[in-house]
DNA sequence: CCTCAGGCCTGACGCTACGTCAGAGTCAAG
DNA sequence: CTTGACTCTGACGTAGCGTCAGGCCTGAGG
């Protein structure tokens, strides 16, 4: 039997995280007549899974619900974890790679500090529109995709990427307002984005297979992981409409 | 004049984000008659320069005082974020390495869940122990305090590791309770943190320079900076008391 | 002139994982 | 019995908005 202060230095938490967990019922202490709260060795084990879990940035609430096992499997837990992390630190090397620029910028220029700032916002929007749909496919399907945008130009870049975004808010405007997914809006909007994923893949359909797998998987995941990640574009909304409606326009 | 919702779309933010900039005076628009909300170009430049920052993981509160330069040097400010992020992605880093250690260990066990848990933990705390100094040097002074590390037995590692540690807590005390730098217990001290910088840095004058160089920097970061930053073992007031305890016992 | 959709406003609470008081009780040693 | 170290329970603060709720404004069509 510890009591808090011991109990913390032992996982190395502080005694408020303890209170904290105590009462939203994460890690429930027993208590002395005077009311203190006391801690067991079987607790310190589960204190220190539950510090495991937080290091690699699984949220409180989610962690509860793994330790209770209502059929919460730990790997799929720590596949999509490690996908959000992943996904941070796409943000986060992007940011310092602005970052680099930007003071490269303040360098060699002389009007430096305006400069510097849009030098921020222009990396932003050309990481934006390279990397935008990478995070969809797998390594494989990446490196034939950056081959083939090799030769596109710069303008074409920029279109077909605008058309994507724009391909994507009229679907999700078509799901959200439930349109017929076997009706004539909804195939055409199946058909550009045939088109589309065609032009991006440049036709190798296990590209295109790899592509769509991610998508779909991406679209399974546990809300929370979701939550977690990058702001998405292709929910599970749109995904799933677009699905039916590739699906109504070939039966 | 644009009106909120035409205006958040030129800078891809959203209305509420733009009531929130108003209100705590980073971004304040004109009104209408009616009370609405009036942004002009001007506001547009300097709107972008806000997403610029934020981007970077700049605080709001921070690119308040940024554009309004009151003697807030832009590089001095990217700089620092820079190494912010930077600590970030080492955390990271770590976090997604425990990830993939965890699994690979749930795949060969047969007793997978608590055994990957316990990973996890295995490779933050061995993780600590090789890296816990790392930040504190450059490049080039961590290639040779690694070569130098790899000579020594796991056991010395740690011992030396807990020196540290316990080192720095005395000194932290030391220095809350306003103890006399010059007094006999600082000199004690000094002389223990002098012999395990030499222990660690092999007695090497230039890693020995780099070390203290980055302490001494780091502990003079904007208070900003740092309470971004990872958990500071080094705080400038442990930095400060063994530089003055260490000149009393010179001088 | 009226209406109705869509845009706009201002509170005000919610979220994450605790940090940080404030006021008060408990415990062991001197 | 005092003192110092420890403990308890509220309750507010943090960053950057998201998300209602309740109510006003505007502009196009009838």
């Amino acid at each position: 039997m510890y009591r808090a202060q011991e109990f913390a230095k032992l996982a190395g938490v502080t005694v408020r995280a303890l209170h904290h967990y105590d009462r939203m019922g994460l890690l429930k202490a027993r208590r002395s007549q005077a009311g203190y709260r006391l801690y067991s060795d079987n607790d310190l084990a589960r204190l220190e899974q539950i510090v495991a879990l937080k290091f690699i940035g699984v949220p409180l609430k989610r962690i509860r619900g793994l330790l209770e096992r209502k059929g919460d499997p730990l790997d799929g837990a720590l596949r999509a974890q490690r996908r959000v992390l992943e996904g941070k630190r796409l943000l986060l090397d992007r940011a310092i790679a602005a970052i680099v620029e930007a003071e490269q910028t303040m360098r060699n220029g002389q009007a430096p500090e305006t400069a510097a700032l849009k030098k921020i916002i222009e990396v932003i929007v050309m990481q934006d529109n390279r990397n935008w749909m990478d995070q969809y496919a797998n390594d494989a399907a990446r490196a034939k995709i950056d081959e083939r945008r090799k030769l596109w130009s710069p303008e074409l870049q920029e279109r077909v990427s605008r058309q994507w975004v724009e391909l994507i808010a009229e679907v999700e405007a078509a799901a959200e307002h439930k349109e017929d997914p076997a009706g004539a809006h909804a195939k055409e909007l199946a058909s550009r984005w045939k088109l589309l994923v065609e032009e991006f893949t440049g036709g190798d359909p296990d590209v295109a297979q790899s592509v769509k797998n991610v998508w779909a998987d991406r679209a399974n995941w546990p809300e929370e992981a979701q939550k977690q990640a990058q702001p998405f574009r292709i929910t599970p909304e749109v995904w799933g409409f677009i699905q039916k409606a590739m699906g109504a326009g070939k039966g």
